[in-house]
DNA sequence: TGAAATGTTGGGGCG
DNA sequence: ACGCCCCAACATTTC
């Protein structure tokens, strides 16, 4: 895993205890390549302890149940990862804000390094355990292991953060291209002190992870590899057999041309450098550079711009970032709310992609865009409804992404779509959509309607729903008019002022 | 990183 | 030959 020539020597070590060991503290960067942290701490000279807490802090917004599963999987193969060098990863549940400072007294820690997150409450209890460890005469050493550019880095000629999305990234490789990956290491050396009894130390199954989503597990089995391997597997397949359609099809649902490392990066099983310097190079020895790697790398860039607007925002996933939505009118409808989360709307594209998202705990782009379309624009129901739901489903869902691609889509947030901009599910199904072949897959009891007619099942004479005993009789009645639905939103959004 | 409504143009049928 | 209408195709404006 760290290097495929020398030989696992961490036992060899040991006899270094006398050195007090560096904690490297894994949070969203589950990885052991390109890790800046853990890689400074293996460089540091001194006996390393690999350490993850499941915080429970209480201003951190719990994790939903697909996150659990992908961050259960992730752990295990970190685990397993540094047993195969003689290491372990040290695993406890509680208060980062109170576990790490004493755990790094009880280790005689003479350092802890972690890699920054970017979120309020996350910033706010890695500063405080910072100040507390440096109290304690320990080092405490931060470093960038999630984005390409941290949100800091880049600002407009005013020095004031970004709001449109063009301007930042090209502000952003203005200021160099992303640095390369790090080296591969050769050799670690692992702390005994780990073994020290009392300090809380559970056992992977204590989490539960797993065993809280048992209705989708078996599905989320079957689509993803979680992990680093699982993450440089699915890197390669999409170079192999998406990359090179991706400007042109990667907005089709039907086709296998997106990359599908959202999830990855979310926990970082994967860095994003690694991402976009494997990609370049695969671009550069393919001849195939050009429109595919400018869009992909675009595509890094919204996840930048995301975090860049979160820095700046910090309660960008409760607030509206344009303030005139504070008096949206939206509808307190559990009914039509329920249809959506089911994908029993009637309407085939949107309930394809929430079926896609409940069994695989991830969805297209292109089909997010469409479902959050129809749950703020078609039902007029809060988009803080559909991110919460989408925080509870998405193996990907993070505090960045999740909320600025909401606001995005609202029209409430920053660079957004404006408010009259309401996707047509038919329309859109039939243009990205165009043999139905996504929605077939997601929505079977349509499977048997001509392409004509998947995306508007409502106009089937009774001879091609195949009598009232054919699957297709049973796909619910649309439950709202597409055409009734976009004049009330305009209605809506209109009176905002 | 829309969709629908409205406007314009031009060819063809027809009286 | 001419005006008139229809309508598709495309362009522009509006939501």
């Amino acid at each position: 895993m760290i290097s495929e020539r020398s030989p696992p020597v961490g036992t060899a070590h040991h006899g270094s205890d006398c050195a007090d060991p560096v904690i490297v503290w894994f949070r969203d960067d589950l990885r052991l390549a390109d890790n800046p942290a853990f890689h400074a701490a293996a460089r540091s000279g001194r006996p390393l302890i690999c350490l993850f807490v499941y915080q429970t802090d209480d201003d951190i917004r719990p994790l939903g149940g697909a996150a659990r599963w992908w961050l259960h999987g992730s752990l295990l193969e970190l685990d397993r990862a540094l047993r195969a060098e003689c290491g372990e990863l040290v695993l406890l549940s509680g208060s980062g804000a109170k576990l790490i400072p004493h755990l790094a007294g009880a280790f005689r820690a003479h350092s802890v390094f972690w890699n920054r997150r970017y979120g309020a409450a996350e910033r706010r209890i890695d500063e405080d355990i910072k100040s507390k460890l440096k109290a304690s005469g320990i080092e405490a050493k931060s470093f960038n292991g999630h984005l390409l550019y941290e949100p800091w880095t880049v600002s407009s000629s005013s020095n004031a953060p970004f709001r449109v999305f063009s301007a930042f990234w090209r502000a952003a490789l203005a200021t160099g291209e992303p640095a390369a990956p790090l080296p591969a290491l050769s050799r670690l050396d692992f702390s005994s002190r780990v073994s020290v009894s009392g300090l809380g130390k559970i056992k992977l199954t204590d989490l539960r992870l797993e065993s809280a989503t048992p209705d989708w597990a078996k599905g989320l089995h079957t689509s993803w590899q979680r992990g680093e391997a699982g993450a440089r597997k699915r890197l390669d397949e999409f170079l192999e057999e998406g990359f090179s359609s991706y400007a042109a099809a990667r907005d089709r649902p039907d086709r296998p041309a997106t990359s599908r490392l959202s999830p990855y990066l979310r926990f970082g099983n994967i860095s994003v450098r690694q991402v976009w310097h494997t990609v370049a190079a695969h671009a550069m020895r393919s001849g195939s550079a050009g429109r595919n790697l400018e869009k992909f790398q675009s595509e890094l860039g919204w996840r930048e711009f995301s975090y860049h607007l979160l820095y700046h925002n910090p309660d960008m996933g409760r607030r509206n970032l344009q303030p005139r939505f504070d008096s949206m009118p939206w509808r307190d409808d559990s009914v039509t709310l329920k249809a959506w989360q089911q994908g029993k709307t009637g309407y085939p594209l949107v309930d394809a992609g929430m079926r896609e998202l409940w069994a695989t705990g991830w969805m297209h782009n292109r089909v997010r865009m469409v479902v959050a379309s129809f749950l703020i624009k078609d039902l007029l129901i809060d988009w803080r409804k559909g991110e919460a739901w989408f925080w509870d489903t998405l193996v990907d869902a993070d505090g960045a992404n999740n909320a600025a691609s909401w606001q995005w889509v609202a029209g409430s947030g920053a660079d957004a779509a404006p408010f009259f901009r309401i996707f047509n599910p038919v329309l859109q199904g039939e243009k990205f959509d165009p043999e139905g072949a996504y929605v077939r897959r997601w929505v079977p009891e349509l499977e048997k309607l001509p392409n004509s007619l998947i995306h508007r099942p409502w106009e089937a004479e009774s001879k091609e729903l195949l009598g009232e005993d054919s699957p297709a009789a049973n796909y619910p009645e649309r439950i709202v008019d597409h055409r009734v639905a976009r004049g009330r939103a305009l209605e809506a959004l209109g009176n905002l002022g």
